[in-house]
DNA sequence: GCGTTCCATATCTCCAGGGATATCAGACCG
DNA sequence: CGGTCTGATATCCCTGGAGATATGGAACGC
């Protein structure tokens, strides 16, 4: 690519004195005297090396050389205009695109309120969202392969990264329905000690499953993976199925299925942080926007 | 159409440093040092509003306002490139398109050499050619709907067209095959005073008509117009068909026809001009090309 | 013939933009 | 901790473009 030698002001004149094809008018159209015009167009015509217009008493007309160089002209002029626009439109976040990364856990909780706050007030931006375990997120914040991701208890040594809090939860015990302690209200965390785990696998959420497993630390004994699975969904039907128990985010609730209970554990203070998390240094004010539909946008969600 | 906002060097410098990510290599690439270069792109960033560029050690990475303008800028570029190219090309008389008028009787002499010599020198060039009578050719030519005109006995009192002689020739008698005067080497005017005439009407070519007719008042007579026709093709035919004679130009001859003959006549010293004819303020290069070809691509016909 | 229309020329002012050099500042690395 | 990348800042110069005003000159119409 060569350094560019016509300078837009005149292709500008030019584009408008081949519309108006009279040095008056297109000057007035311009908003300046007619001799300035009529330079603008004799170094146009120097630069390019032949003369574009004919001058005959009663206006102007274009020659071939102009009749060439027109169509261009006003492309160009149109086209950056244009794009001047939406790159405007995206830097100020009224447009662009947003890659959302989300625990499939929240599709059913936070996910919809929180696109929907954004999209009434972006409806110009482009959402990608996909659906990804919290450390896969991590990496993909991190590769720039996404911007936001919605995950369960954001990992604390990640400078890179900031998270917000979107909302906190108790834990609940997933129970088979005819499992004896599926009997009362409450189930007392050691009362899972003897019991088989179904559990996602640590890699997908170390953060979560640390949190869990540390919970039964707490209550004095080490869970016995029995079974592992990549989504909630999984884990309720295999606990469904009778392979085991769990200890989840009370939001899976939601995840209705046939012989599974869901039980508050005793002692209840134990909560798992939903947060989003964007990269520290990322301008993108679509980030900042989405942050903001975050704070106001309150779920519209309750347990 | 506003004015434009962003000076065509600065986009320059951000497409070549949107390829290159590196504000050094750029700055080398531009052949410019590396701060103008910084300068460059943070005007271009002030006038869009929003930075195009996130800057981290290790080059630089184009930001979503920056990917959003950065192909319409390539665009540009090359467009006027291209298109300034174009017109130059067209503006030498390299390119472009050139509009003939032809009289159909040059069609089979003087028109295809005259087309061969051009195009070899100037292969870029689309030629229109259309067959056109005189008259007409003369009206295009003023309402520039024509660049160049070849035609017969160009009128004397048009000074806004030019005319250069091509090539003159006698006239010939055209005569039935069966007809007295056809058993003759020459015709002598006169005997064809009492002859029915098949000519072309007058308003397609006044000059050629009034030629002939002038011939005629020369010998004394003034002839009998028993039909007109548009085509020389046609007037043959109607000669051949016995409704009546005709003079005309020598390379009509190339038109054989059954039952029709040529006979030179006496005295054998009236000649018509066909000659290209042109506006005399066109500036257009390829007009001055062709006229050039005229000069020097002597017609490669004779008789 | 004279005024009008339309464009060109001549001249001047002004300033934004492009260029250079020298220097600074942060990140990374051995 | 100093060297070496990166790009940013600070100054300065200078050109050229864009604008204005005043005037000239050709063509057309009444």
């Amino acid at each position: 690519m060569e350094r560019p030698e016509l300078p837009l002001p005149q292709l500008h004149a030019f584009v408008v004195l081949a519309e108006e094809l009279h040095f008056g008018h297109a000057a007035a159209r311009l908003g300046i005297a007619q001799p300035p015009l009529s330079q603008q167009i004799r170094r146009l015509e120097d630069k390019v090396g032949h003369p574009l217009f004919r001058r005959d008493p009663g206006g102007a007309a274009l020659t071939p050389a102009g009749r060439e160089l027109l169509p261009a002209a006003r492309r160009a002029l149109t086209d950056l205009a244009d794009a001047l626009a939406a790159a405007r439109a995206v830097g100020s976040g009224e447009a662009g695109r947003l890659r959302i990364g989300f625990s499939a856990s929240l599709a059913l909780t936070v996910l919809p309120g929180l696109l929907d706050t954004f999209r009434q007030r972006s409806p110009a931006v482009r959402l990608d969202v996909r659906e990804m375990t919290s450390a896969p997120q991590v990496a993909a914040l991190l590769e720039r392969t996404v911007d936001v991701g919605l995950l369960r208890e954001p990992p604390a040594d990640e400078p890179r990264l900031r998270f917000r809090t979107v909302l906190t939860e108790p834990f609940v015990a997933v129970l088979p329905a005819h499992h004896p302690l599926a009997g009362r209200r409450t189930v007392r965390l050691e009362r899972l000690a003897d019991e088989p785990f179904v559990l996602l696998p640590r890699e997908e959420g170390p953060q979560l499953y640390d949190r869990i497993t540390g919970l039964c630390a707490g209550a004095g004994f080490t869970p016995a993976i029995a079974q592992h699975a990549v989504e909630w969904q999984t884990v309720c039907a295999l606990v469904g199925a009778g392979l085991g128990v769990s200890l989840a985010p009370e939001s899976i609730r939601r995840i209705r299925l046939r012989g599974v209970a869901f039980r508050r554990i005793e002692p209840g203070t134990a909560r798992t942080r939903v947060a989003v998390a964007w990269r520290a240094d990322d301008p993108d004010p679509l980030v900042h926007r989405l942050l903001e539909a975050v704070g106001d946008g309150h779920p519209a969600w309750n347990g």
